[in-house]
DNA sequence: TACTAAATAGGAATAATTCTTATATGAGAA
DNA sequence: TTCTCATATAAGAATTATTCCTATTTAGTA
């Protein structure tokens, strides 16, 4: 995606178009395993090396507000980012601390038809998430920081 | 749960039996909303006011270790830990920070099956866990700290 | 080009959690 | 029961991800 694609997504989304925050769009698409507020600075540093911290913790509320992004769950101290807004459920190694999306359409077929007709009741459902937990066959118990 | 009874558990594990371990414990098993360190720290405090948060943390660790509790992530910045170890998934309010449990042997069985058929290229499941995000029907949008 | 609301930089503040170390104590041995 | 010592705890400092503050800058609009 290059630039103009980038400031379009901001635009469409009534949003200023900053440098800064066309960095952390471009940050959010080119690293794949959803990376936490640290990696993103990494990334967007390479270019913007004055970026601030705060700044990036900013732009990344406003794009969780603007459902640009989410945010996404993990046990660790920290919070990581999810660019992809397509519905889809995540795959959690145990040996390092990747995290995949995983794709089922027959799956959400299966689950909204199953709470159609179970409900729970007193509550009402707006999405349902699922983390699989496991480990890869080629993964090493070594814990990236992501 | 009377103390011996909490007792046992440790003895059980292989742990000491002290009584912060029997007061975090005991906190753990009253608070039924998956409490936060904060909220266990208030209860035990009611009757161990010297008791170190540092050691709720240390103890909260050592059953996470032993497998007595687990923790629950949440989009928040602090953890929360589950007390019921047995297979259940959690309903998230979207109005407070309320998590309840959800118990389904019937979807466990179906999701069972379906992964069973349906293998994930390279990954070994060993756990799945729902979140089921919604609202109940008589909860107000009040942030309380668990 | 000038105006202005909004965004950013830089650094201080906050808060959950972890770390450190001197002291206390549970549980097995004698 | 008393002794012993590995382990657990108290107290507070340190760490660290995130938020807050505010002077300055800037994008979009006229
Ligand atoms: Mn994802
Ligand atoms: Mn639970
Ligand atoms: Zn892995
Ligand atoms: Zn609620």
């Amino acid at each position: 995606m290059n630039y103009s694609e980038l400031a379009n997504v901001l635009t469409q989304n009534n949003l200023k178009v900053t440098p800064q925050r066309v960095a952390v769009l471009e940050a959010l698409m080119s690293l794949k395993d959803h990376p936490n507020a640290d990696a993103i600075k990494e990334f967007v540093h390479k270019n913007h090396p004055n970026l601030a911290v705060g700044t990036i913790y900013n732009i990344l509320e406003t794009f969780c507000e603007k459902k640009i992004i989410r945010k996404v769950k993990t046990d660790r101290d920290f919070m990581r980012y999810d660019i992809e807004m397509h519905r889809h459920h995540h795959l959690y190694c145990e040996e390092c601390d990747y995290i995949e999306n995983y794709y089922d359409e027959e799956l959400d077929k299966l689950l909204q038809e199953y709470f159609n007709r179970k409900k729970i009741p007193n509550f009402n459902i707006k999405d349902i998430n699922l983390q699989i937990l496991g480990n890869y066959n080629d993964h090493n118990p070594i814990k990236k920081k992501y």
